[in-house]
DNA sequence: CTGTTAGCGCGTTCAT
DNA sequence: ATGAACGCGCTAACAG
């Protein structure tokens, strides 16, 4: 932008336009194709584009156009396993449609949440908030500033905005309905972070489960590996024969204390992860699991994002199914 | 930025101004604390900011500074597990500086690494190039450009580019003088991705190794567990007693496929891992293996950048050791 | 088809 | 201390 002391002149469209000798207005409409242009004259743009190094300065177009050409993401740990692969979908499917993806992490801290949505708001035609934290009022209040937003894995109810998310709740249930058919009759879940309301959803599944004959303790933990480590014993005594989770690395954390304790899987105990880190490999503990592609998920999130700023129509609400892989940490209880 | 349909009309500085019964400039001294201005206005002013919910519009904040208070970071494979610590740091570093990230992937093409790059200079004030595959010669084309660059683990010989690596061959050579030590004379190393730098330091520290006794044979492999566990054999063909990783989770994938063979780590067959991924938990398995901690790494390349960013001076060229953890997957060799 | 003109929204002189 | 005027670099509407 401008010339700063130690970096090269900043070359402008004006400077291309006088080295080829035409408009600004024609080298603008060469670059975008935006309108009929003398092949002569398409040459001698091109030409001093490619001499000088010419490129056209974002800010500007920005300003101009009234489009950013950037989508802002949100997400509350960069950390978390879980995103890596949605980022990488949303930014495929955002450079797809000639857009830059904008980072923020509110570091699992909502009130912080905000104030990372307002200055993406600042630079961003639309924002993606994936699992945001902050309360329904909050939402509510951004999604009053009627900008281009998209909700990942959170719903509102009664907040019309296009969302997409994991049907969280079906998953647990499918995963109860395994574990009690099995004969459980009493389980123990390691709980993920309070604000979340993706843990809300598994919880909410353990009052349905209770039709299953399945009653289930909230153990409070976390989503780490360590967490699920430190919170094992915990769950144990809550005198369960079988323990669910957050998600894998909970869980793989879990097994790994199970194991040390002495006490085999899924023989005498069994454990349900949630998510499918596919991890398998890694830890070479085939865990039972309920999962729904990340991939797909990211991608669908961005494709609707996209269809919003394209066409300012609201698409409606994904709810996506999760699927229960059944592999080899579950059994029936152990008899007495 | 400009009125679109459907959307609500744009609150500009003028607005604000008129509210308030002041000009747009005492409005803008007010929100960035520019001047001195009677404390009556102050006020005046922000109440306006706050009824109208007024904000700056960074577009054209940026063409008026001349800063877009943006960096860019691009990355080969933001599916990587190496990278999010690294994302995660780079952007709480820029945060604490008032700056934004914003993120792009070349899904490891090192062809497309170039126009990304160049997009990145378009509209960000600096530029943090990690792992690049590029080659050397449009390495040196982009950093020509003069625009405020750093570069995260490449080393470029005669390229006087700010940058901050890992000392991979460093770690490599104590991970070899550690395998030599205990008696092992062949061992394989399961090499990553193709066009990586890193791959390459770390393959070149065999040659060193032949000093301690050491010969290395390299095995195609990959970055993942799942390339780990599929090369696993094909390392074994080779005769070795000893299998070396490009990175941790390659390990793991090979110690899952050594486990299934029936081969006992560490007393038939010793594993070296790379990097600290921390899966010790997930793999319940204490893999010995060699680090240097990414919250740091990304920490300082974010802080090497910003001081170019402010000061305009390269800092000196960063080179960080790793640390060797002793842990449980390595022996002597069995006797015969 | 092409050049001229007028903004986009903001920061920053320069007068006052 | 404050306002008016100009420029950042680019696109779009308007003439010709």
């Amino acid at each position: 932008m401008q010339n700063r002391p130690g970096r090269p002149p900043r070359i402008t469209i004006s400077d291309v336009s006088t080295a080829a000798g035409v408009s600004a207005a024609t080298v603008s409409r060469v670059l975008n194709g935006t309108a009929k242009v003398d092949s002569s004259l398409v040459d001698r743009v091109h030409d001093a584009v490619r001499q000088l190094g010419y490129r056209p300065n974002a800010a500007a177009q920005g300003l101009a156009r009234g489009e950013w050409g950037t989508i802002g993401v949100l997400v509350p740990d960069l950390a978390n396993p879980y995103f890596p692969d949605i980022l990488k979908a949303v930014s495929t499917v955002a450079r797809a449609h000639g857009r830059r993806m904008m980072v923020m992490e509110s570091d699992e801290n909502p009130a912080a949440e905000h104030d990372l949505v307002e200055d993406l708001m600042r630079c961003c035609d639309g924002v993606l908030l994936c699992s945001p934290r902050m309360d329904r009022a909050e939402l509510v209040e951004l999604a009053g500033r009627k900008h281009p937003m998209v909700l990942f894995n959170r719903v509102v109810p009664g907040l019309s905005v296009p969302s997409i998310s994991v049907d969280f709740h079906g998953g647990m249930t499918q995963v109860c309905g395994h574990v009690a058919q099995l004969g459980h009759r009493r389980a123990a879940y390691l709980s993920g972070p309070s604000a979340s309301w993706a843990n809300a959803e598994r919880i909410r599944a353990f009052e349905g489960a209770r039709a299953f004959g399945l009653e289930v303790t909230v153990v409070e933990c976390g989503a780490t590996s360590q967490a699920g480590y430190d919170a094992a014993s915990a769950a144990l005594d809550a005198g369960v024969t079988a323990i669910l989770s957050y998600n894998d690395l909970v869980a793989f954390g879990a097994l790994s204390r199970l194991q040390e304790l002495g006490i085999s899987v899924p023989a005498d105990l069994s454990v349900v992860g949630f998510d499918d880190l596919s991890l398998d490999r890694v830890a070479h503990t085939e865990l039972t699991t309920v999962s729904v592609s990340r991939d797909n998920l990211g991608r669908r999130g961005g494709e609707i994002l996209e269809e919003l700023l394209v066409t300012g129509h609201d698409a409606d609400p994904v709810y996506l199914p999760m699927t229960l892989h059944l592999r080899k940490t579950t059994a029936p209880p152990p008899t007495i």
